[in-house]
DNA sequence: TCCCAATTATGATATTGGTCATATTAGGTT
DNA sequence: AACCTAATATGACCAATATCATAATTGGGA
């Protein structure tokens, strides 16, 4: 098990700002977790004991609408942190956290974490940053949901993953994602995510292998947005 | 003018963590600014040189469509910050803020707030806390955007804006929206807000004075959502 | 390799909500 | 007080999307 100190991963997140005696720290008391896809990480009003730092793998974020379906909000991957919002605001979780792939996380207590945040103004302002980028995004999606259509967010969806967490050497997403989940991303049924899929494939935008998906043509998509 | 070391507002606020010595640094350097109903305090894409603290009055935040049509995510009052977003993470306003009230806030310049977030933990901490919180609302936003009927959407508005903001003494929400605004909240056609609240009227859920809404069933009201 | 359950796909129909047209009303101005 | 404009309200219709039913396909396990 590597230690924190010399783990890249926190190169992409707000860990890269503590000092190399914090990340020491840290490291002693975090433990490594192995998830299997699927698994739930955390769940809606559970109360979190820490943050954890993705290794490897990537998960959903969502939340549970009182019609009985599930919302996704975020789209987790390697480098970033999850859970911050909720130790932060002290409160427990408002989203479920669920594995799409085997993962690999650290899990760091909140003591620490809390301990950091109230003396290295330098981390805090970071955990900032990223939460603000967060909040911004958050924002956007609001305005999609509200003013776009199910064609045009889905298109946009697909725009994201590609852009956002590349694509395999065969031109397929590299994050493959179940019909529902896109659905649940994009915020609708899932017969009618499959149908914009299916007419997306019709006019030759993208195309299909299974559940992967294959962004053809790239300016086309965009369009529709 | 008051000064910010004795300014009961800064209660409400972030600005509560900052010390004597540093409120009196920023009153210093603050400028008391009067804006009236309608007026635009900053715009989408424009670079705030600080943040605003709001000492009378309220004000929408919205962004604007790609489809033309306005998008309200957030209503910003008496005691509230406006513009850190952009500020921490050192970008132009991704959103457009529009009294909807004569107002009076204050205007701290970016590099004392800047100054304040690096030196002071505390005090960065509570706005990663308010940030935090707005995250949470936020995506609360995107779950019934994209799960609630626009009737269930409406009557949670309201619910909010009444739990929130209070009431007058005859009842009537205190922020007094247009159909348009209130439309533009919920992420619907003028007509269909229109339609929702004469219909609501007539299941005796709520009752309107003008462009005042008054709730006369909130239990009802609440069984909507 | 075959089979089965889960997922993907498509059709038919119902419902919601958007758009356009047109009244009606409120509130400010002269 | 009368008027005028903007806001509110309502009707008719249409497009987008949800729902229910059912078929086709896929991929993992025996």
């Amino acid at each position: 098990m590597s230690k924190c100190e010399q783990c890249i991963i926190k190169q992409f997140n707000a860990l890269k700002s503590l000092s190399k005696d914090e990340l020491v720290r840290i490291s002693n008391c975090r433990t490594s977790i192995t998830i299997k896809k699927g698994e739930v990480i955390f769940e809606e009003g559970e109360i979190l004991n820490g943050i954890y730092c993705v290794r490897e793998g990537i998960c959903k974020l969502s939340k549970l609408s009182s019609n009985g379906k599930d919302q996704i909000v975020k789209i987790v991957v390697k480098g970033d942190l999850l859970g911050q919002r909720s130790m932060v605001s002290d409160e427990v979780s408002n989203l479920q956290a669920t594995a799409l792939n085997d993962m690999e996380v650290c899990f760091i207590p909140k003591s620490e974490i809390i301990f950091d945040l109230q003396k290295n103004p330098k981390f805090s302002f970071d955990v900032l940053k990223e939460m603000a980028k967060d909040l911004r995004e958050a924002d956007n999606i609001i305005v999609n949901m509200a003013q776009k259509s199910v064609r045009q967010r889905l298109a946009e969806t697909l725009i994201y993953i590609h852009n956002s967490f590349g694509t395999n050497p065969d031109g397929t997403l590299s994050v493959l994602l179940s019909r529902e989940d896109l659905a649940n991303i994009v915020g609708t049924a899932i017969e009618s995510a499959i149908r914009v899929i299916s007419q997306f494939k019709k006019e030759n935008l993208i195309s299909t292998k299974g559940k992967h998906i294959k962004i053809d043509d790239l300016i086309g998509l965009s369009r529709v947005v």
